[in-house]
DNA sequence: GACAAATCACTGCCGCGGCAGTATTCTTAC
DNA sequence: GTAAGAATACTGCCGCGGCAGTGATTTGTC
């Protein structure tokens, strides 16, 4: 994260890139930055980046509540994870709670003052992608969604030639 | 770049990520960090990553001749790519030589050894995109490229609340 | 011709992401 | 009951990307 601003961005009047090769690789990242430093720069005002906005809302959500689950959820490292969390702990957006129940884990609750946050957050995360979606009908988004998911699919079950990448699809134990 | 390998890559069944807010955005970089990993862990035999590949490609295919060059060409920031250039040349992959009617600018040359290697690296390339668009038709693929263009083009000429992006898009001299 | 502005390559600095390793705690197997 | 394994959170380390600043050189302006 942090990609702090738009490189540059001198003045492009079209992303017409590389034609062959990677296109669609140099598309995703180009559009993927552009989201980011674009989210980057609307939660600036807050003190926040993209990661800890997103981890916020997943956190307020319900959809984790814990750094384990997070990692999980958002595919990162568990070890950036304790910082982003340790950031956001210092700001004061966030506590740690330990579980009585299983002391290995902690609780990631949400404080006041993050929950208070959130809406502003949220609404800065919804401008930045419906301005990126502008002119996009509801089925392109879909369209969009379907062939990216499809992509991530083909990149889990590899068909290359020896299984190159550390994909140890443990499936299903015997 | 770097990326050195997808995060653990657990055992997740099928990409059904956070579905309402950013899912476009997380989504991208799942495909995205999907397509790095394996380019990187193709490109590994080689002692390359995924940027000097792209560095060396478009170097290759007379796409740039210069630092700056390839700094316009990929949204790139010029003191990385010194790096990047540093790293190739050290490999014996690159040569850098500078120009002498302008002698600011240094000409980069791919070396007789990169010039060798370079059909085993974009194999490796074509292998690792063809993989994980297994099973798009050619139209799927151009209306991948489309959309993600699209947003591209969106973020380039943001119409958010106010300018918050360092675009400074001077519109042509007068 | 002189000065300002732009361009190019490069360097120092900083933050972040990923990996490997650690301590603690829980679970499973025998 | 104990030992082996797994899971959780965390830390040290390293590489890389982005920014700001520098020096050299060229271009543009008056």
């Amino acid at each position: 994260m942090v990609r702090r601003a738009t490189i540059k961005a001198e003045t492009p009047p079209a992303a017409h890139l590389p034609e062959g090769g990677l296109s669609v690789g140099y598309l995703m990242g180009r559009a993927r930055a552009s989201l980011l430093s674009g989210l980057d720069a609307e939660l600036a005002p807050f003190g926040l980046n993209a990661m800890q906005y997103a981890v916020l809302k997943q956190l307020a959500e319900g959809s984790a509540r814990t750094a384990a689950d997070l990692c999980r959820y958002m595919y990162y490292d568990t070890g950036s994870m304790t910082r982003v969390l340790d950031r956001l702990e210092e700001k004061g957006l966030l506590r740690r709670e330990r579980c009585r129940e299983d002391r290995r884990v902690v609780f990631l609750r949400v404080a006041a003052a993050g929950r208070a946050q959130l809406p502003r957050l949220r609404a800065a995360g919804t401008r930045v992608l419906d301005d990126h979606l502008r002119g996009f009908s509801p089925a392109e988004v879909e369209a969009l969604k379907r062939l990216l998911g499809r992509m991530i699919d083909n990149g889990l079950r590899p068909k290359l030639t020896g299984g190159a990448t550390d994909l140890h699809a443990r499936g299903g134990k015997p």
